[in-house]
DNA sequence: TTGCTCCTCACGTCACGTGAGGTGGC
DNA sequence: TTGCTCCTCACGTCACGTGAGGTGGC
């Protein structure tokens, strides 16, 4: 016969962890000898491998104590039902796995595909870092508020972004943060802007659908702090705001 | 700007882990809006995003809190020894899941290697259910209780089984468990026992070193309870201890 | 005699889950 | 107005870990 500590560590558990599952009731209490002992046999050794077994396979203990008691053919499709969780918990790990590595190799984890080679994309027209980052910042929080929409949406843009006149737009738009507010190029720059606006099918880009309107959503969204612009950039936004009608 | 809602959903994780992570120190609280309702950017969703990773692989939330203000190298370190644990859990969980298979197949999985190699050649022998059985229950309590000389004292049982007078002898015994205590062949079967453990190769069995006795390990371990055993074998047991010096 | 094992409470830990009771937003 | 989200306590859960204080075995 064995004492707890000899079978706990046969096993290969705590002797704490016998104690607990004769708490649960998931191993039955032993007989004991004259000093108090708990004294364990071959039976009990067998029953706690079960145990031990089915707990690494994170098993709960009530789901065990149950299946210690099931029939062998219940006890069989749990089993194979048990198997498909393992799978899938290694199918996880695998995945976080990836992650972790991307956690060091860049920014794709935080964001859905889409915006991620959107954001490549800007970065191969040349645009500075401070406009890809506003950019990411800006997306994460569509795709955040709007699950399912941004997806669509980035697509759209990266789309737009075939046409050469909208990535010279874009590319002058980027340069103009630097730009002295009295740079006469803002104002070329406000009215190159004003028309491509007008043109037929850059209006549908806000105006698609009712319920699929881009620029409302992320402005509310983003509710970019006016002071944060850069000079440049405030100047810009002034002369856009300008003879809004004509 | 999210609401905790939108922030959790877009990062896949509940609510109360949001609030979890602000509580233990890991995610800076936003500033609150008008309601008193937290208000998060991009950046939150980020740093989110970094923390959900890093505990989805199993890091514990106090190291992953040393880790987000860790600098890159040492961050790269801690990404290796991380990828290595997951590495080390997903074997864990293929081993897992063969001895859950196992848990249906047989019996190996409650015994060492070599002591169920023994059992099998046991019943290739021909000997009884029961025998075996008893068998196995013995050799892992022996296991269990001897970690380290079970195996070569099973190992050296195994060799024994090899000798053609050592197998009909015990599957004799074996058959003596049903017969009548007035069987004749009982006291035969007594006579060539006594005279097969006089031989000289079968005393180092038991005598080989003070260390490594294994009978009366073994006996010290399981003692059987006399009452326990069948008619047959207490009139065999009754004839061995008959004469015993002669 | 000393150290190791065993015993029974019983509180602690880790990462949240789950109401309890109340207020704000659409 | 109704339902959904948000807020802050604060206790509950799961599977044990970890002393606390004491006794038994070699």
């Amino acid at each position: 016969m064995l004492t707890i500590g000899q079978l706990a560590a046969f096993v290969g558990v705590t002797v704490r962890t016998v104690r607990h599952y004769h708490d649960r009731g998931l191993l039955a209490e032993p007989a004991r000898d004259a000093s108090g002992y708990r004294r364990y046999g071959a039976s009990d050794a067998i029953q706690l491998i079960r145990i031990k077994t089915l707990a690494g396979a994170g098993v709960p203990l009530s789901r065990i104590k149950e299946l210690l008691t099931a029939d062998p053919d219940q006890f069989a499709r749990a089993v194979v039902e048990i198997e498909r969780a393992i799978d899938a918990k290694i199918r996880q790990l695998r995945l976080n796995r990836r992650q972790i590595a991307e956690l060091m190799a860049g920014e794709r984890l935080y964001m859905p595909t889409e915006v991620a080679d959107y954001l490549d994309r800007l970065r191969g027209i040349g645009l500075s870092r401070r406009t890809v980052e506003e950019e990411r910042d800006d997306w994460i929080l569509v795709a955040a508020a709007a699950p399912g929409k941004a997806r669509g949406w980035v697509t759209e843009k990266m789309a737009r972004l075939d046409d050469p006149e909208f990535r010279r737009l874009y590319r002058a738009y980027d340069e103009a943060l630097e730009w002295d507010p009295a740079d006469e190029r803002l104002v070329e720059l406000a009215a190159a802007l004003k028309a491509y606006a007008g043109r037929e099918d850059v209006t549908s880009w806000d105006t698609q659908s009712a319920d699929e309107k881009f620029l409302p959503y992320a402005l509310a969204l983003i509710a970019p702090d006016r002071s944060e612009l850069s000079p440049g950039h405030q100047r810009l936004m002034d002369l856009l705001e300008e003879n809004v009608p004509g």
